[in-house]
Parts: structure tokens; sequence; C-alpha cells
RNA sequence: GGCGGGGUAGCUCAGUUGGUUAGAGCGUGGGAUUCAUAACCCCAAGGUCGAGAGUUCGAUUCUCUCCCCCGCCA
């Protein structure tokens, strides 16, 4: 295996490449925010730094989604991606460079990559029959008609031909890898499930679609496209130079892989950790040294997804507090590699407790006085008591401690010990209060007392100011102006974290103007965010009911947020299965059938936009389901309503319906039913109702229930 | 259903190789103060450490059972 050896003196890491399906949010930033505070302190350290991140743009969903949207693929792709760029832009993140699957580069590279594959006898030609699932992708196990397990709309019947990948022979390969590299997985918890994933067993992999065209064709083979996720993840080497015939991005590729990390979400932990590696192993590539699957930001207690309709943008946080919050409570908050709860609320409390009052604040009072006592020049330290060697100390003990810490990812430990520091600056000041003369000091002695204390208290500002640039790099380069240390992106590219050492605040230095670092969050801030959102959203609204391309990709994509299960996986993350054959088959003719069901309407639907029609998204945000009445009675002084207790086989719930001049309530207790799952609560005659039950509604007769015929599983859910 | 992770103050979390009063930050209440962004500093209140049983002189920490949440797989 070749290998760059042990120098630390290059660091190659990744974003997770982001599917064009959806606009980008919170979540995506957070995953490039941590990259881009990692490769800030990596230059900052003297270390050649690559970071990469880009767009995943093949795919049927995509595909579809353009069709959807009345424009083309690449049309579509084109205009997400810029928004993803755009982000990353206005962020101030600084990838240094940003790949897209549709480029010619990866294009090409990829094709070499499946030749090669191919060539040396990992990948061969066989058939799939099965159930499809477009909107994930993916193969699923099951009868004809069966519902897609992950995001429950119905699948497809395919007949394939397809290319196979022999994952199968990289079972005990992989391993004893994982045995032998026990950081090549992160956190624990994820490398487990991994290892559990392998232990049970690997089947060969599909890695080719003959049933769209939105993919990278198949060398020599061209009705196959190349499977979305052999695609994506080969963004990691075709993105340096693999597979290109120029001798400088062969230079590059040399230069930079195997990469230091590939930062991921964990639902896709699986094709980072198995098939990526398998597919490296089986080209004769290095494999990457980490994999670090980071945890969910969760937002009103899920996921924060397109699909679950609770997006947050990172625009409007960093319009109202600024991008370094963004970046500062993003790292700081969440304890990296768990999942996160995002609010605006913790967002607010915590800009100020931490920025507003503790660090901003710090460094207000510090350099106001050192203007106001010493015309702004900074003054000579003199000789130390215990409190300034204390301070001393515990600045040294934070050089030591942040860079290791840091460098394992754990950003809100780092910070919060380093924000001790910033406490401990402000407790420093306070005891020694140099803006407080008592009446027995001599004018000299007080004199000296402020020098010592503000050159000292400057300093430990200068200390956690550079420790924090890497998190919060506009804030730590206003305060290296108003110290009077110039531009503070002149100073990472000196390598400055290399030398940064007690002391280098110099006498004499003419310090700026002091000006405010973090502004306190009034409470309208809060009102202010959430309003920005609302307006965006009223926009994708109104957008969506132009049927424009805008429409199709800001609207909600379907399930409802009372789903039992909500699909956790990203679009990308679905996976092709095994063939249904134990060994290679006799290549069928390939009669690719078609879907047998017909294709969903809902492309042609939506796009002619005529106004009495629904788009099948529409329909698919009311959640119909199977539910089974446990208890029925009457309500006190309610001559319409009865009270249902019914169960969804996920949980149970109590829906008010207004049967009870039509139906006894004991003759219903038992009964399957069809609820709307999703409809917002309602209190009626003081009970909440939760969600409502569907019936023929007869003009001037009895309502009657709808039900089954054949038997049903509670929960089912109905499209 | 199998496997894995988790349930500790209002919130976010740390911790206990079993041992006197279980910690931090934020938030809350009080005090002090005015250099500073009504910030900083000090003090206080607040937890039957998911439930039950077992081992032990002693368990929040070990064992078992159960409940709840989450994930991976089927």
């Amino acid at each position: 295996m070749t290998d760059r050896g042990s120098a630390p003196s290059r660091f190659y890491l990744t974003t997770p490449i982001y599917y064009v399906n959806a606009r980008p949010h919170l979540g995506h930033a957070y995953s490039t925010i941590a990259c881009d505070a990692l490769a800030r302190r990596k230059r900052a350290m003297g270390v050649e730094t690559w970071f990469l991140t880009g767009t995943d743009e093949h795919g049927q969903k995509i595909e579809r989604s353009a069709k959807l949207a009345g424009c083309s693929p690449q049309e579509f792709a084109d205009k997400i991606s810029g928004e993803f760029r755009g982000l990353w832009d206005r962020l101030g993140l600084t990838y240094d460079d940003f790949i897209r699957t549709t480029e010619p580069r990866h294009v090409h590279r990829v094709q070499r990559l499946f030749a090669t594959l191919r060539d040396k006898g990992y990948i061969y030609k066989g058939s799939y029959t099965g159930q499809y699932c477009v909107s994930d992708e993916a193969y699923v196990d099951g009868p004809p008609g069966a519902i897609c397990p992950d995001c429950g709309r119905a699948t497809e019947t395919v007949n394939e031909e397809n290319y196979f990948f022999k994952l199968s022979a990289f079972e005990r390969k992989l391993l004893e890898f994982y045995d032998e590299n026990p950081g090549f997985v992160e956190p624990e918890s994820t490398r487990r499930e991994v290892i559990s994933f392998v232990r049970g067993g690997l089947k060969d992999l599909s890695v080719s679609r003959t049933t769209f065209d939105w993919g990278i064709p198949v060398p020599g083979d061209e009705k196959h496209v190349v499977y979305v996720w052999l695609d994506a993840l080969a963004n990691y080497i075709t993105a340096l130079g693999y597979g290109s015939d120029d001798p400088q991005d062969q230079e590059k590729f040399r230069k930079f892989w195997p990469a230091d990390l590939h930062l991921i979400g964990k639902e896709i932990s699986r094709f980072h950790c198995v098939y990526w590696p398998a597919f490296l192993m089986a080209a004769g590539l290095p494999l990457p040294r980490k994999v670090f699957a980071n945890g969910w930001l969760l937002f009103d207690q899920g996921k924060m997804s397109k699909s679950r309709g609770n997006i947050v943008r990172a625009e409007t946080v960093a319009e109202v507090l600024g991008a370094d919050a963004l970046r500062y409570f993003l790292l700081r908050e969440i304890p990296f590699g768990q999942d996160g709860n995002f609010s605006f609320d913790a967002l607010v409390q915590r800009y100020n407790a931490d920025l507003a009052n503790g660090y901003g604040n710090l460094v207000s009072r510090v350099v106001n006085m050192v203007h106001k006592y010493f015309g702004g020049v900074m003054p000579e330290a003199g000789a130390e008591t215990q409190a300034e060697t204390a301070l001393r100390a515990s600045a040294g003990r934070a050089m030591a401690a942040f860079g290791p810490v840091f460098d394992q990812l754990n950003f809100s430990e780092a910070l919060k010990s380093l924000w001790a520091l910033v406490a401990e600056t402000d407790g420093y000041l306070t005891a020694n209060a140099p803006w407080k003369k008592p009446p027995d000091r001599s004018e000299a002695d007080h004199a000296a007392l402020q020098a010592r204390v503000l050159a000292t208290a400057a300093e430990a500002i200068r200390i956690i100011t550079a420790l924090a640039y890497p998190i919060a790099p506009d804030a730590a380069a206003k305060v290296w102006r108003q110290l009077g240390q110039g531009e503070l992106a002149d100073a990472a590219k000196n390598n400055f974290l290399n030398h940064l050492a007690w002391g280098g605040l110099k006498p004499g230095t003419k310090f700026g103007e002091p000006a405010p670092l973090f502004p306190r969050a009034e409470k309208d801030a809060v009102e202010r965010m959430q309003k920005l959102e609302e307006e965006n959203q009223r926009s994708a609204v109104e957008a969506a009911s132009n049927a424009s391309a805008q429409a199709a990709m800001a609207s909600p994509e379907v399930k409802a947020p009372t789903e039992a299960k909500p699909a956790q996986k990203t679009a990308a993350a679905a996976e092709p299965p095994a063939p249904k054959f134990a060994e290679a088959p006799a290549p069928k003719a390939a009669a690719t059938v078609a879907a047998a069901e017909p294709v969903p309407a809902e492309a042609t639907a939506a796009a002619s936009a005529e106004p009495q029609y629904i788009a099948i998204d529409d329909l698919a945000k009311v959640d119909l389901r199977v539910a089974q009445i446990l208890v029925a009675e009457r309500i006190p002084k309610a001559d319409k309503l009865l009270r249902l207790e019914v169960d969804l086989g996920y949980e149970k719930r109590q829906i008010l319906a207004g049967i009870a001049q039509y139906y006894e309530p004991e003759k219903l207790i038992g009964r399957k039913i069809v609820i709307v799952a999703n409809l917002a609560p309602r209190k009626m005659r003081g009970l909440e109702s939760n969600g409502m039950l569907l019936a023929a509604s007869l003009e001037g007769g009895a309502p009657v229930l709808a039900g089954f015929l054949e038997e049903v599983p509670l929960g089912a859910r109905l499209k």
C-alpha cells in the first residue's frame, strides 16, 4: 500500500458531497463548517491542507425532479449546486476545491475507475429482478407492489441487467482492516455498527443502472450508467486527479491521497466505511485514514431535512447574528459526533452568554482601558505577582490542551476549556480592578498595577483569540487589529499557531480602535430569525404555485411529521442489493422491462400546472393510516362527538369524531378504520383530537366509515 | 425480532476503576460593582443520578429484570 508516511505536513479532508435534490440548510452547513474550522487550524499550523467539498448530481431522482421542474437535469443541478457554492462563499468557508459529479473531469475519471475495477475482475455482469424504490434509488426486498421500508412509497418492479461489484470478496479483508485500524471509523458507536454490518455478510453490489440515463455512462456499455454511490464516492479521488493523464493532477493525487479525514453524516457511514474501502482495495489504492460520522442536527425533535420540512437556513442565522456566531454555536453546543439540538433560543442564549458577555465584553473592557489609561499603547507588564503567574500558567495549559482535543474533533470540549480561560481572565481583571485606586495606594504603585494587569489581560486575550481563530475567524481578525497585531490572515499564512507562546504582544504596540465584536442580541433576535424563515417558506410556497423550477426544489418532499418512523436516510443513502442469485448468472437477454407500474403521474401532472389538479406531493402530505379502535365512548354533554382511542400500531392516540348520532360506541371497538394521522391537533370539549377518521359523507344520511375487505396491518399507509 | 447507544439539576452536558455533602456552563434568585456590550465578580436555591430487585459493610457507579428514547440490521 502506498502511503505518504507519517509526516503530518499534509492534510486532506473532505465533506460529503451534497445531493442537489435539496437546497442547502443548516445540516449541510454544519459538517462543512466543521471541516472549515479544521482546515483553518491546519493551515495556520503550516500543514499543507486540501479541503474538498462539492455536489452529487446524478441519479434518477434528480432526473425526475428536473422533469417536474420543467428543466433539464443539468440545469437543475447547476442551479442547486450554485446555491451550495454560493452559501459556502457567503459563510466564508475556505474550501480548496468544489467538485461537481457532472464535471467532465469527474466523469472521465469515474469511467476510468470503473474500467479498472472491471479489468481487475471485481466487476461482472448479472441481472436483477425485483422491487425498486425510485425515491431512494434503492432496491427493496419484497413482492411486487411492496412498500419501500425507508420512505413508505410504492416500489416499482424492475428487471435490469446490471454490473455487479464483488463486494462479497472483501468481507474478511474489511474486518481485518477495521481490526488493525481502530481509528478508521469514529465515533465508536458507528464503528460497532459498521463492523456488525459487515459481520452479517456482504452480498455483491449492483453498480450500474439501465432504467434511466442521468448518470455516468459505463465505459464500453453505454446503455448503463454507473450507480450513483460509486459515482459519488469516487469524488474524493477524482477531484485530486485520480485517473487523469495530466502530470500535475497525478502529482496532486500522489501528494494528498489517502485522505486524512472524510467527515460524513452517520446515515451514510455504510457507504463510506464499507463500500468505499472495498472499492479502493479493489482498485489497489490506499484507504483513507479516518471516516468520522457526525451526528444529526435536530430541530423540533427531528432530523433537519427537506422531507421533514423542518429546515433552518444557515443564511438566516448568519444574517442576524453573523457567521461566527453560527460556527461557534454549532461547534460548542453539540458534542461532535452526537446528535444535537438546534433552536433559536439556545443559539441566542449561548451567543449572549459566551460571545457577547464573555469574549466580546472581555476584549472590549481591556482594549478600552488600554486606550483610557495608556493612550492605546500596550504597557510594559513589569514584575509578575502571583496573580499573573497563575493566569499565565492557565494560558499555557490552554495552549497545550486545545490542539490535541481539537484535532480529535472534540470541538465542544476544546472550546469549553478555552472559554474557561475567558472567564478566568475576566475574574483576574475584576479581582485586580485597575480602574479603582484605593486611597492607600500610591500613584506610582497604581500605575504599575494598571500596566501589569492590562498587559497581562491583553496577552491572555491574544492567546485566546489565536486559538479561537479557526472557529470564529471574523471576530479573531477584528481582535487581532484591535490588539495592534495587523491582519490575522497574514499571520495565518505564516503559521502563527506554531509559534504561539506567551509574551507575543510587545510593549509599545499601538492598539486599534475598540469596536464591538458581538453586540448583545436583544429578545427580538429569535423573532427576527423565525420571521426570516417564515418569509422564506412563504416565498417557496408562492413559487410552488407557479410550478416553476423553484417550486419543485422547495416544496416539501413527502412524509408527514407524524410518520411512525421518519425516514432518516438521505435520498442518496439508499443501497442497491446484491443480486438474487448465488454466483454470477448466465447473462439473460437484457430484457429491460420498464417499471411494472406505470410511471407515477407526478411529472406530467405537476408540469402541466393545471390548477384543478394537485401534485402527487400534495397528496403525499396527507398521512392516511389504518388504525384500530380500542376505546369508544360518548362525551358528556356532547351529543355528536365520540371519543375514540385508536391504535396505529406504532402509537395509540385519541381522536374525536362527530359520529355519535350514527354509531353505537361499543360496536365500534375493534373496527379497523382509516384516519388522517397528521392533521393538526385540535381541542374540542376540552379534549384534544389528534387526527380525523374518514367516512363517506352521504347527503342527509348517516356517514359510513371507511374500512377494508382484506386484512391490513395497523399503521399501514394509504397512498 | 437481533445487535448497539442512551436515560444524571429548568436547559446542554461532564463524572463516578463502588465509599464522607454527585459536578460544570447556561438559566433563575440574592449581593457586590461600574473599566466594559444593564456586561463582569461573589453567593444561593435546585437532582430519590429512568424503575425495581440482587451482590456488598456501602451502588448513581457492578449484575439481572423492566420501562422509555435513538440508531444499525432483518
